[in-house]
DNA sequence: TCGGTCACGTA
DNA sequence: CGTACGTGACCGAG
């Protein structure tokens, strides 16, 4: 197949050729409209008519089983989730997804996708929005790079400098089949493109797998942001009265309970009457006038001054609540469960170093409220978290024998105090202070044996350490680009700053080395995670199990309740086949602590 | 109305 | 001078 885009839409294929001849696992682009699916593959292209893609999406994965090319999950699936939230496709290649992958950042658009596809420079994208309100002004510019010899074909997705055009990248290809297909053929392109510069990534781990189970975290998300997380809304009703008191019946009532909340740690405090508690000034103010000088009045600052005045236990119990009457209150209930289930926005890799992120505070529920994450009538849930999965990450990726032979152990830190001829509990602070770059403390001395005693680890840290300080960006261990950020004034410190500024700058450096430092350990452990998930999201589909939330090393499932200690099975096994695949060094064990219960509470946590 | 800062929940 | 994220409040600049 020609690699050449196509220059203009072209009439559908004969109907059924993008499926015939196909050996499992190959590359298909879908395109899905409100009309019908365009299907592009190596084979061919095809417009299938249907109302209901979901029903044929799940028609075609199962009889010819190919990977699934899309330009992102959420362009391709999430209106189809949002009706059919059990769909469960089995492979994709996710051109967003993978795209971050490989170029770091956070835009992931298909022009970006594209451009960088391309070998295109992403800073001549064509802006949407901007360049078209001005086009209304001043009439549409001619690109500055327009080759004379090549008219521009206003109808084609792409700009004579071969860029996507702004509309196209903006879905410009709805409405119409045959702008569809040119949509899946593009994407095809594209994919093709992605895959053969994996071949010059340069990292530990085995990229094409990390592609593919990125991809698969990115499904994932559209699945997790459709389904939700089961809540028992009653619970967690009692809950936030138990802080907060009943719902209010309205805006005055409201206000009128919040009073009260105010007055129960004003009243403690002379004069105090108008005083915001909201306002850490203010608080700060206050605590002054008791003779109580505080730099900020952060609650681990205030924990140390309950025996000092009445007032500080008083705030700190108003603080717990009136997290309960803002951020996790009843309005945050209104808002995000519906139906019993809490959802929100999922992605898969926002984070600087490639973490999911979930929004609607799925990722920050306060304990108390784990009580009311409930399993569905006649189901359980079975909650599994990674032990200390950085660490061994870490042994992984920087292929540490020493390290690795410590992961064979049940409990890592007990063979490393060993070595370091330190407690366990120095032991861990050594570990941990070498991953996050701390310094301070008793992590400074411990941190002496880590180099004796682990030095292959620890070079590997320190090399990206190292690259962080200068700015350079590192690559965590299944291929993922993390970037550095400018500094104000510059990498290096001009001389004519003042003592001050010089310090700031000194500041900034060292806090980009701990970033990177921190960055390839975090961000390779969360690629473990999420290519575990995905495997365990598939077997999980044969036992009508879901993933209900993704906590960093942490998976919830709900799964019907004949079929909990399945998914335990999965779970352990999933991980086996996982860690052996991930490590191309010196093979290291991953354990993960599984437990069904009913409530999330029920698990330890 | 906006961005910065503070505070705090999770890993 | 341990990292990351999302959320909501206040506060000062515009």
């Amino acid at each position: 197949m020609s690699t050449q885009p196509p220059a203009a839409p072209r009439p559908a294929a004969q109907p059924g050729t993008a499926l015939t001849g196909l050996t499992p696992g190959a590359p298909v682009a879908v395109v899905v409209t409100g009309d019908g699916l365009a299907l592009a593959s190596a084979a061919g292209s095809d417009w299938l008519a249907t109302h209901d893609p979901a029903t044929e999406l799940a028609r075609l994965d199962a009889e010819a089983r190919p990977r699934w090319v899309w330009w992102s999950a959420r362009e391709a699936l999430a209106g189809v989730l949002a009706a059919r939230p059990d769909l469960r496709l089995t492979r994709c290649w996710d051109l967003a997804a993978v795209h971050r992958l490989l170029h770091g950042g956070a835009a992931d658009d298909p022009s970006q996708a594209w451009a960088a596809a391309r070998g295109l420079d992403p800073a001549t994208v064509p802006q949407p929005g901007r360049d078209d309100q001005l086009d209304l002004v001043f009439g549409a510019a001619a690109p500055a790079t327009v080759d004379p010899g090549e008219p521009d074909d206003p109808d084609s997705p792409l700009q004579p400098d071969g860029h996507l055009r702004a509309g196209w990248a903006h879905g410009g290809w709805t409405g119409d089949p045959d702008r569809a297909l040119t949509w899946a053929r593009l994407a095809l392109d594209a994919q093709q493109r992605q895959q053969q510069s994996i071949a010059e990534v340069g990292a530990g781990g085995d990229v094409l797998t990390t592609a593919w189970s990125e991809s698969a975290a990115a499904l994932l998300a559209e699945e997790l942001a459709a389904g939700g997380l089961p809540v028992d809304v009653p619970e967690a009703e009692r809950v936030v009265a138990g802080q907060v008191g009943p719902r209010p019946r309205d805006a005055a009532h409201a206000a009128e309970l919040r009073r009260h909340r105010d007055q129960q740690v004003l009243r403690l405090v002379q004069g105090a009457g108008e005083v915001d508690l909201r306002s850490p000034q203010q608080v700060r103010t206050l605590l002054a006038g008791l003779g109580l000088d505080v730099p900020d009045t952060r609650s681990w600052r205030l924990e140390r001054l309950r025996e000092a005045h009445p007032v500080v236990t008083a705030l700190l119990a108003w603080r717990e609540a009136d997290r309960y009457a803002t951020t996790y209150g009843y309005r945050w209930l209104d808002e995000h469960v519906v139906a019993g289930r809490l959802r929100g926005r999922w992605s898969a890799s926002d984070g600087g170093a490639g973490r999911m992120t979930a929004q609607a505070g799925l990722h920050s529920l306060p304990a108390a409220l784990r009580t009311a994450v409930r399993a569905e009538p006649g189901h359980l849930l079975v909650r599994a978290d990674l032990g200390q999965v950085e660490p061994r990450v870490l042994a992984a990726v920087s292929g540490d024998q020493g390290l690795a032979r410590a992961a064979e152990e049940p409990d890592l830190y007990a063979p490393v105090a060993a070595r370091l001829g330190v407690e366990r509990a120095v032991a861990k602070i050594a570990v941990l202070a070498a991953m996050y770059g701390q310094t301070s403390g008793a992590a400074g001395q411990a941190l002496a044996g880590m180099e004796r005693g682990y030095p292959t680890a620890m070079r590997y840290l320190q090399a990206a350490h190292d690259a962080g300080r200068r700015g350079q960006p590192v690559r965590t261990y299944g291929g993922r680009l993390v970037r550095m950020w400018t500094l104000p004034g510059g990498d290096v410190a001009a001389p004519e700053l003042s003592p001050a500024e010089q310090a700031a700058h000194r500041s900034a450096v060292a806090a980009r080395g701990r970033f990177a430092r921190n960055a390839v350990v975090q961000g390779s452990a969360a690629e473990l995670f999420k290519a575990w998930a995905a495997v365990v999201r598939l077997r999980l589909a044969g036992l009508g199990g879901e993933v209900v939330l993704c906590l960093h090393d942490e998976l919830l499932l709900q799964v019907p309740a004949d079929r909990a200690q399945d998914a335990v099975r999965a779970l352990h096994e999933g991980l086996g086949e996982t860690a052996a695949r991930w490590c191309r060094g010196p093979r290291v064990r991953f354990v993960a602590d599984v437990a069904v219960v009913e409530r999330w509470s029920d698990a330890k946590g």
